[in-house]
DNA sequence: TTCCTTAGTTCCTTTAGGAGACTCTGTGAC
DNA sequence: GTCACAGAGTCTCCTAAAGGAACTAAGGAA
């Protein structure tokens, strides 16, 4: 339903799920980001209705976060994540390192995750952009920011 | 709405949703670390309609995310954080630097985050748990894992 | 010319969110 | 003792959003 705007709250996680906090939204995000990338497959992969689908890419197209461009001659299109949507894959690797941990159970995660850079199969872990530590919500303080209320 | 179960799928993400994808979850969560603990600050602070609060806190402490306890001798409860709960606010800190860095516009941050290991200001980072380097949707493959979907 | 595929629309039913009044339970005041 | 009060929810009505399925449109191929 979600008929409150959280786009105006002054909070950048009300914002951003302003973005993507509607039901099936991430999982667009993460089907276009695997390499399905077109409504039909979309449909097909997540079960979706049709109409929500195209409520859904118009909003994330909207928001710059998916870009739609065609791919052939007839009126054939696909979404390609921009780089302020390639960012949002960061979020979807947290929610997968806690469901990994917290949902999957005895069977194990359902993916795995290659980094390219050390080769291995591994998992994202939040560190503090300045020292590198670890960061967690143990270890911060909120104190209010330029944008915050008046 | 939502009637589709996100739960059942085999898939991290959509299980995690499933947990905090209803709208509000995550404003819930943020407020509870926060320290806006009890029903009536949640409800005063989000605006969020009274019915929905409680189905939220109801669920998250179903999920074990949040569990609800007394402050007083009268019928008084507060809700805190589990540790399957307080891992979850890496979500919301990963979320916060996307909508700080794409959406928080000229005004700047609303919140800011003081580390405690090295007393800065910063922000969390995505890095491999492995080998400590960035970890971003650029530099990750994608493998089925022991409990993929058959 | 007809069929096929992809990418949506449209319409209808069911369900969930918003708003606000109402209830219930112990306490402390009188 | 009973009265008012505060916190923590229920209840009811209305509206808006999700699901489902059938329908439309635009090229291209047979």
């Amino acid at each position: 339903m979600q008929r409150t705007n959280f786009g105006e709250m002054a909070c950048s996680i009300a914002r951003t799920l302003d973005v993507i906090g509607e039901p099936w939204s991430p999982l667009v995000l993460r089907d276009v980001w695997a390499g399905l990338t077109r409504f039909e497959q979309l449909q097909a992969d997540l079960g979706i209705s049709r109409k929500v689908l195209t409520e859904r890419l118009n909003h994330l197209v909207e928001r710059g976060v998916l870009e739609r461009r065609p791919y052939d001659r007839r009126p054939r299109y696909e979404y390609v994540l921009t780089d302020k949507g390639a960012e949002l894959v960061d979020l979807l690797m947290v929610m997968v390192r806690w469901g990994d941990k917290w949902l999957a159970g005895d069977a194990g995660p359902p993916v795995l995750y290659l980094h390219h850079a050390c080769g291995e199969i591994s998992r994202g872990e939040l560190r503090c952009a300045h020292c590198g530590e670890p960061m967690h919500a143990g270890n911060v303080d909120l104190l209010p920011g330029p944008g915050a209320a008046a």
